[in-house]
DNA sequence: TTGACATATGCCTGTATAGGAATATATTCC
DNA sequence: GGAATATATTCCTATACAGGCATATGTCAA
């Protein structure tokens, strides 16, 4: 067998560097936030293709792939291709990487165990219990 | 040129389903916390192959790649060597699509900003403030 | 219609798997 | 030393890119 196809779903989509940074440009990274539904602002691909500095067949393929996992969104606008980036379905990874916290920054589990203790126990303050 | 290498970084290692079981059998999913030091619980390779039912190989050549990048470590005992989960390389995975939260769920944003706010200004409760 | 522009797709090549089977290496015990 | 155990590595094959280049498709304007 192969490896599993880059379109299986958004952790083969993302292990590509290009598609990371393609999405980071549609996310408006050091550009001001503007409009944008669900996600991102919209762009179309000679934005995509100016601001990136890549062959634009390059970046038409990025985005196909992008594109089958769902990562971003397409209208029509004239002979223009909107795209803009649909975050839900970066939930997934994000979800499973979460699950690992604890095994990279124990500081912060306790920070948000004790938190989280507070909130169901609604009790005010740091009242020094049980220590983990 | 080909897709980057699974040994490349953490994207690239866990893009591969299987490689994400593994992390979740040395995570200690469904087992008891025991031990480890950085990470999850010390597990031999023997130990693996019975839990994931894999042939031998492909556990070997799994924990491999995952050594090369660093989510897993290794010490020798004996003639088992024991495995570790090194969370520590998830969290670029972790860091940049924390980036991304704000396309996928806004509510959890808006709470997390004013949680933010109110922690900042130590402010005890919800002051109705300039609205997002 | 024709041409210009915007974007997608096809073709080609080198590289890199993932899995299966067989084998090599390392370590312990007798 | 030799057998048994634990684990890694090699060889093989089918698959799948990612990038470069050429070309097709779709849309608007004159």
């Amino acid at each position: 067998m192969a490896r599993s196809p880059t379109t299986t779903d958004a952790f083969t989509a993302i292990a590509e560097p290009r598609r990371r940074e393609l999405l980071g440009a549609l996310a408006g990274d050091r550009y001001a936030r503007s409009g944008g539904r669900t996600g991102g602002p919209e762009r179309d691909v000679s934005w995509l293709i100016e601001e990136l500095g890549w062959p634009q067949p390059q970046v038409s393929k990025h985005l196909g792939v992008l594109r089958k996992v769902g990562l971003v969104t397409v209208v029509r606008k004239g002979k223009r291709r909107m795209y803009s980036l649909n975050g839900e379905q970066l939930r997934p990874v994000y979800d499973w990487v979460k699950t690992y916290e604890r095994f990279w920054d124990h500081q912060l589990q306790r920070i948000k165990e004790r938190a989280e203790r507070m909130q169901r126990e609604s009790k005010p303050a740091h009242r020094p219990s049980t220590p983990t």
